[in-house]
DNA sequence: GCGACAG
DNA sequence: ATCTTGTCGC
């Protein structure tokens, strides 16, 4: 009966948004240790319409996002929630987060139960000011967060340390500074990108990511959510 | 200065 | 993100 409500800063333009990911930063819990046994876990996406990438400086186009809660023990799905709307936001890198946070927003508010983990799809840490949309959905919501990206953005990594086994993974630096992790899921399948979003720390993020992704490269979290974007699309959009 | 750049 | 056929493999 709770949902969650969280009113958050919001740019005109892409100086403030920068201002606002400088701002609200500090308050980011890097060292957890966070959820050791997280009742309820929940992947968060956004899909896309119509122009998708050929939109104007505004970024107006449909997009529709979804959050799916699971039981972290048997990886069943306990709830789910959508919703759809115009890009507030074009997508510009460093500043993805403000593309997705509205819709995302408006989709937690619709949640009865309360994640103990948020399980995002892109960057936490792992970006250039060190404020990714996990880091930013765990600061405004309060709830510990991590990200879980297809693709590295801020940072490098020695590739030839990765090794082929489930549960390897390489130290993700940028500037001298460990932002994250490249985490392999699978055998045989390129790796992840994990960052800390919030209060949580990495080994502890890596450990649940690998817990949810049993079977499949990316978390079932991700699956799941990925795909109830797309369904929310085609009904609405 | 040039290129690269989460989704 | 999204646009898209066939194809290799478990």
């Amino acid at each position: 009966m709770t949902g969650i409500v969280v009113p958050h800063p919001w740019p005109r333009d892409e100086h403030e948004a920068a201002a606002i990911q400088e701002r609200l930063r500090p308050l980011v819990d890097r060292d957890g240790p966070g959820p050791q046994r997280p009742r309820l876990v929940a992947g968060l996406d956004v899909a896309y319409g119509g122009d998708g990438e050929d939109d104007g400086a505004d970024g107006a186009c449909r997009v529709a996002a979804a959050v799916v809660v699971l039981d972290a023990e048997s990886l069943t799905p306990v709830e789910e929630a959508t919703a759809a709307g115009d890009a507030a936001f074009p997508y510009i890198p460093g500043l993805f987060a403000f593309r997705e946070l509205p819709v995302l927003v408006e989709a937690l508010g619709r949640l009865r139960n309360i994640p103990d983990l948020l399980l995002c799809d892109g960057q936490g840490l792992a970006h250039p000011r060190r404020f990714g949309l996990a880091c930013h959905l765990g600061v405004i919501t309060g709830i510990p967060s991590a990200g879980v990206a297809k693709t590295p953005f801020t940072g490098s990594y020695d590739a030839r340390a990765l090794g082929p086994q489930r549960g390897d993974g390489v130290p993700l630096v940028d500037a001298g500074e460990t932002v994250g992790r490249v985490l392999r899921t699978q055998r045989g399948v390129k790796p992840v990108y994990v960052s800390v979003g919030h209060a949580i720390d990495l080994d502890t993020a890596c450990r649940h990511v690998l817990a949810l992704a049993p079977s499949y490269r990316l978390p079932e979290t991700t699956r799941l959510a990925d795909r109830l974007s797309r369904d929310a699309l085609r009904a609405h959009g």
